[in-house]
DNA sequence: TTGTATCTACGATAGTTATCGTATATATTT
DNA sequence: AAATATATACGATAACTATCGTAGATACAA
């Protein structure tokens, strides 16, 4: 599957939080990410539907108004983009990455909890 | 700073394990990746050293062969990566990223240690 | 010295990306 | 009904990406 591009995952990414959306709802957020015009959004999320080789969003023509829905799920092409990521800043080293997530961003003692959880379960595999 | 393109990525990663490097050099590593012929590895590399905008990589032209220095340090892209993966496909979520990155990944027992380690590092800080 | 290998330089190009303007249809308001 | 607002459709385009072929310089080997 190709990969979408930098402009289709910021879209990609607000019908995955939000569900199936107008253009102008789409619109009115990723206008607050980044200064663009509303044709621009619109012809993005065409093509984003209607290119062959793409087909990343549905769209719901019933209405006046259409309302599209990501056709594609983030865990399809998660393990592409951290790939990406690791083998290229990290050095191939997902514990790396790993440390860099922890160390950068304030992590909430539940999430540090969690994250013991999970390791106490890996070492029980091993 | 704008982002490396993907093919631009490949080639930084490589001069980053390697050291200074040809482009034979370079070129043997990125074509077992992925089938490329050698002016194609060398124009890339060419256009990263001197296109205006991009200064990705320094050059040693004082020998027939030239030598190829990435001019940009992994650092320096590692959080705008990190930030675009983590806000399309983990939801904007760090944990989940770590998550996946522990699951997914055969980590090794010493790897666990280490991340076990620096939880308990930021505990003591909260 | 004549070939063979190895470089760099550089143009051409097809495809993609991101952006925006204009036209037109359809609602809604005054 | 006329004006205003809001949609979609769609063409144009500039910039970028990735790729490759050809030409010419340089080194080295037979």
């Amino acid at each position: 599957m190709k990969k979408p591009s930098d402009a289709e995952l910021d879209i990609l990414a607000i019908l995955w939080q939000n569900g199936p959306s107008s253009v102008r709802e789409v619109h009115e957020i990723l206008n607050e990410q980044r200064d663009v015009v509303y044709t621009t959004t619109l012809k993005t999320m065409q093509v984003m539907a209607d290119h062959p080789k793409k087909g990343y969003l549905k769209r719901d023509t019933s209405q006046k108004t259409h309302i599209y829905e990501a056709a594609i799920q983030p865990e399809m092409i998660r393990e592409d983009m951290v790939d990406k990521v690791v083998n290229t800043v990290f050095a191939g080293s997902p514990l790396k990455l790993v440390l860099h997530a922890l160390g950068n961003k304030s992590t909430s003692a539940e999430d540090l909890d969690q994250i013991k959880k999970m390791i106490e379960n890996l070492e029980k595999e091993q």
